[in-house]
DNA sequence: TCAGAAATGGAATGAATATTCTAATCGCAG
DNA sequence: CTGCGATTAGAATATTCATTCCATTTCTGA
């Protein structure tokens, strides 16, 4: 009744409520096994649905939100929901704050913090990226690529980095390669011997290389097989794409570590390889 | 507009507003874009705080939600708390366990286990990397930076994503920089203008490649200030280095990731930027 | 350039919601 | 059995919210 429940943890409410428990009165307690077995309801639900599944008036989940220090049922509520966010996104959320807060103070500053911070960031990335990607979308890329007579590369702007990986190790795999990018003369004439029998792999990311969003339609549309890596439903190499890998969370474009699609592509070529034994 | 939207997935709907996309108007596409990119502020948010932050008037939000053919926010709105539910009830041990079942499953040939490898490969190299690199040395290295005129990199055959990653970025930040690529020419020319009020960033790992082993003396006895990041203190491109980043347990050419390398180069050029403030 | 259509923004509206208030009930000591 | 304080339930209330409506602006095609 009397702590300062400004930021509570959904850890430390499920203590508080423990702690109290036997201090509560007998339809305060009902509710407290209530909440306690039932979070994801009280999280999404009305004063009203919780007061139903768990048997009691409206008014006593507010005096229940009370009791534990809250201002009311919403403010209590709000620890519930951070459950459900950290659940979902272990990155997303975390990061932006610690950025925001990093950046700021002077040790965020120091180069060997900045790498750290990089660094954990590729780790969510990764982890993200091994959650996201399905065997299913894999095994067709490599279908596809297994397939194919020459294997196109599309990658420009801060994306040709993983362009150039993926180009390096198909080559090395005895794979025909042709990377896309624009040396003497455009990327059209480039890509003009593409056919149905080769294979794409566009990969980009915002801001979407203006050059990609023009050439991947045509490409398509001459009915060349696409696989597609980027961090959007809605860029432009997603329409038309055989395959399509969605890595989420990509930051700004100075900020992104590429970590997530280096790995995905090399998974690819080596998967490729390893298929074709 | 027309579709029973009933019972309807998360990713179904991702599908179905991705689809749509380009049939939308101007705002509602905008909408679209953000509550892809921002599902959980859509499913914890009310109307008027999700239109703000996609900075759109409430009644465009509800429009967009019609337009899904859903009956009203509220009922759009569900399909995102779907996702929460969903992401917070096959908690961390649940994944950890399909990951190492998978890993195991049927050979480590198929792409899926492929990918999961080389994630992990990854998340460890990127441990052994904040491990091995010192404060002194990113100090010395954004030191060197900030005094070059003009900022040359040096990173062929496997090497080369990194040096137009560490490019990239540092264009991004306003840097003058020079990729030698050997493009339209030899590397050599590309060179020459380098001056001991430039500096050099050298990449190369085993099998070094055979043009980096050569310029990079000449460049060191013309005074250049260089930072080497490669793989063995033997290498090529150690001696006569101001700074020396060295990145142990890299795997063959064509199974290494380079995401050590490729965060380091990041957090190098962002350090510099965050340090000249 | 103009007319018609589509889209947009913002205010108005009515429903839904959390909260408060009060009368009734319960528990309990004397 | 009685009276008092704590507790409760449900109605009343004030607030917040989603939705609708309409005047205005912006596209589109001739």
């Amino acid at each position: 009744m009397n702590k300062a429940q400004g930021a509570m943890s959904y850890d430390e409410l499920r203590g508080a409520i423990a702690q109290r428990h036997r201090a509560l009165s007998g339809r305060l307690q009902q509710i407290a096994e209530f909440v306690l077995d039932h979070p994801t309801d009280v999280a999404l639900g009305t004063v009203a649905e919780v007061a139903q599944r768990s048997g009691v008036p409206p008014s006593a989940i507010v005096r229940f939100a009370h009791a534990l220090g809250f201002g009311g049922f919403t403010e209590m509520q709000q620890v519930f929901r951070s459950r459900l966010v950290a659940g979902v996104a272990p990155s997303y959320k975390a990061r932006l704050a610690r950025m925001k807060s990093e950046e700021k103070s002077v040790l965020g500053r120091q180069p060997a913090a900045v790498l750290s911070r990089f660094v954990s960031e590729a780790q969510s990335a990764l982890v993200t990226l091994s959650q996201s990607v399905h065997a299913r979308e894999l095994d067709a890329a490599t279908a596809i690529l297994a397939k194919a007579r020459d294997i196109y590369l599309l990658g420009l702007g801060g994306s040709f980095p993983v362009a150039t990986h993926l180009a390096y190790v198909l080559r090395k795999l005895g794979r025909r390669v042709v990377l896309l990018d624009g040396t003497g003369g455009s990327i059209h004439e480039q890509s003009h011997a593409a056919t149905t029998e080769d294979a794409l792999v566009a990969i980009s990311f915002r801001n979407y290389y203006p050059d990609t969003a023009r050439l991947f339609p045509e490409l398509v549309a001459r009915g060349v097989p696409t696989i597609s890596i980027t961090d959007s439903l809605l860029s432009p190499i997603v329409e038309g794409a055989s395959v399509v890998f969605e890595i989420q969370d990509m930051p700004e474009p100075a900020l992104r570590t590429l970590v997530a699609p280096m790995c995905l592509v090399q998974a690819m070529a080596i998967g490729l390889d390893l298929a074709a034994d």
